[in-house]
DNA sequence: TTGTATGCAAAGCGTTTGCAGTGAT
DNA sequence: ATCACTGCAAACGCTTTGCATACAA
């Protein structure tokens, strides 16, 4: 991605203005409000690129197609078994290097709560 | 699923015998040894059926298909971006409800871990 | 003007399903 | 003898890709 296109600047937009986890669908029914003529095809090629360049980040829940957001500060996700969003969780248990057998080396960790949201209780 | 077949045993036996998480496609090859004429479909029916009653579990990792494995005592995952395996973690950092802001209920969690195995540092 | 990015439609890939036939009970 | 389970092939849903066109530089 080397040049700035209409299509790539709605998806940033949209991503930075949802603030939360999205499926390339809904990203791009959003997208589509600022450029009607997105196509999904584009919205795939730009978050490809968005996640080699590191400007996003990619989750991945069990049984469902990833979603994607704007990268942040390290964080975790919440996944309400109710309503099936996906919340992020700004709290972290820290190191858990001590979980590992000798001789590993711990370079990453992803944490996926499960539960019922407020609402979904 | 009521009735036990060849094909189920030898799926069973498998997950068993490997003891770690399996993609369907090396666990069809596997089983094959045993029960030669067994399906890919018979293969994701069977984890399908055997995931309901509690008996295996998904393991889910960004970008890579659905491993499973038999169930074991409550356990995590590490996975060495050098090898691609999945290594089983027997320890846990214990209840993170404290994580989730307030009106969550907390129900279940999965960490996975990430970085280089022994063989691969 | 140049060539990257787009839109469309077709192809890929993992997974699921309909159906007729097989085999466990 | 039943009818759940199997194998096959078609269908599915999500994602990627080929190609001609549009548009940023």
């Amino acid at each position: 991605m080397e040049r700035s296109t209409r299509q790539r600047s709605a998806i940033e937009e949209t991503l930075s203005k949802v603030g939360q986890p999205m499926l390339p669908q809904a990203l791009l029914a959003a997208a589509q409000q600022i450029v009607p003529s997105l196509s999904l095809a584009t919205v795939y090629r730009n978050l490809k690129a968005l996640e080699a360049e590191g400007r996003i980040e990619v989750v991945t829940l069990p049984g469902e197609p990833a979603r994607y957001e704007m990268r942040k500060h390290h964080h975790h996700h919440f996944h309400c078994k109710g309503c099936d969003q996906v919340i992020d969780i700004d709290a972290c248990p820290g190191n858990l290097s001590h979980l590992l057998p000798r001789g590993f080396v711990l370079e990453d960790h992803q944490i996926t709560l499960y539960g019922k949201c407020p609402a979904c209780r």
